[in-house]
DNA sequence: CGCCTGACAGACT
DNA sequence: TAGTCTGCCAGGC
């Protein structure tokens, strides 16, 4: 479990609202992991919401490469059975990468860039 | 307990 | 944006 602010929240409930959180993560775009932490009210906690993406049941068909790190790179080879298969699922997807094989955030970004987007596919 | 580590982030340079 | 340093939280030793 974690603490917050004095309270207490249950470690399980906890990685229940971060399911939900990147369940949201609209097609084609991708979010961080402080803003995942953030909507499940601790912005602070990036940490653990990668930690609980590593331990995500299977059986839910969570979107988790639809997570990055605030740069837009991708996870660690052991995280999806190697960054190639990352890609391919997000650049079916429609995300866009760099040459140097980072998310291009400015377009991708949920939530912060949307105005800029044209595209929404959800 | 303290110390180190990590799918992280923010402020600064 | 990249690099660096610092802050945060949980977990393992």
């Amino acid at each position: 479990m974690i603490t917050y602010n004095g309270e207490r929240i249950v470690d399980a409930a906890f990685a229940e609202q971060v399911y939900e959180a990147v369940a949201r993560i609209p097609r084609g775009k991708v979010a961080t992991y402080g803003q995942i932490a953030a909507q499940v009210g601790d912005p602070l906690a990036g940490r653990e919401v990668g930690h609980i993406m590593s331990c995500a049941p299977s059986g839910r068909n969570l979107p988790c490469h639809r997570v990055v790190n605030r740069t837009g790179a991708l996870a660690p080879d052991y995280a999806f059975g190697g960054q190639e298969k990352q890609r391919a699922l997000l650049e079916a997807e429609g995300v866009t990468f760099l040459a140097d094989g980072r998310i291009d955030m400015t377009l991708h970004l949920w939530g912060k860039y949307e105005q800029f987007n044209i595209f929404d596919m959800s």
